[in-house]
DNA sequence: AATGAAATCGACCAGCA
DNA sequence: TGCTGGTCGATTTCATT
């Protein structure tokens, strides 16, 4: 199950993160590797679920997504509710992001909506949930950009602790 | 500056963002247009900025990347410093998304480590920018899946809004 | 694991509604 | 402007090392 990634792995995915519009010769040129040998490493990467998808990035303020939403949900019986709760989050409309949480706060969901009204459709989606106990929500003023992914994002030694 | 976006966009975006290995052919089939005409139109999007990029989505895992992050962090001028801190935290190792909220807290910074250690260094990388005050992190148990992006959490009515 | 040649698919062009 | 059909170039695949 556990791959291992050499160096050129880790330059291929890094470059795939920022875009896979960019051809394969460029790859190719600046790996030193003929075309199908990043092909054929390209291919093991998406077949070893290395790589789990590619898709497109569609920019939210295109479909009117203008409110970024940040929500701290708190279920009443932490028990038995918690996972049922959670794949009931995950299907309110506007919700894009669900992750269950150590700690006080149980859940935390990130959505975006067009207005207002949706914000106030989407909080009472939650509130409505069985077991549903308390929220908190804020908004997000601004997106600060990164640069890249994952990869992009590692330091020196993080990168070595998985090629090693 | 603003595109609008048909039914038939809509249709190949949600397509799109879920995967772009799938053949045109496989969208001229399912959307009854020729392949020329979902080219056509997939060019404009990514034209247009609607599609920002295409780009390959990596498993964390397989980079040993098990410890997802949510750290809160407040300011101490919040006056001029906000702009600089943001820009400081997303340089730092393992920083993925920075965003800067309205409310009491200034930034909500999520990031990925490999370990114990990382999430240490991580940690007194964000305290010791100059204006940051206080922090408060807490630890991703479980990603939950919403299914698809952003278009396939949109109610039919967020979709008629876009396309009008 | 990597290569080069052969089959397949996507990008582009001129023209048309 | 949005679409069609056809051509050319790029990519995927396969046999071979």
């Amino acid at each position: 199950m556990d791959v291992d990634l050499d160096e050129t792995d880790i330059e291929i995915l890094k470059r795939l993160e920022k875009s896979d519009d960019k051809n394969l010769e460029e790859l190719s040129d600046e790996l030193g590797l003929s075309k199908s040998a990043i092909h054929y490493r390209v291919t093991n990467l998406k077949q070893s679920d290395v790589i789990t998808t590619i898709s497109a990035d569609v920019d939210p303020h295109a479909l009117d997504l203008s409110m970024l939403l940040f929500t701290e949900v708190t279920v009443s019986h932490e028990s038995g509710y918690a996972e049922d709760v959670g794949e009931l989050l995950t299907e309110i409309d506007g919700v894009n992001h669900v992750y269950y949480m150590m700690g006080d706060v149980d859940f935390i969901v990130i959505s975006r909506v067009q207005n207002h009204d949706q914000m106030h459709v989407l909080i009472d989606d939650i509130v409505e949930i069985d077991g549903v106990n308390e929220t908190s929500s804020r908004f997000v003023i601004q997106e600060l950009e990164t640069g890249g992914q994952l990869i992009d994002n590692m330091s020196e030694e993080m990168v070595d602790q998985v090629v090693e």
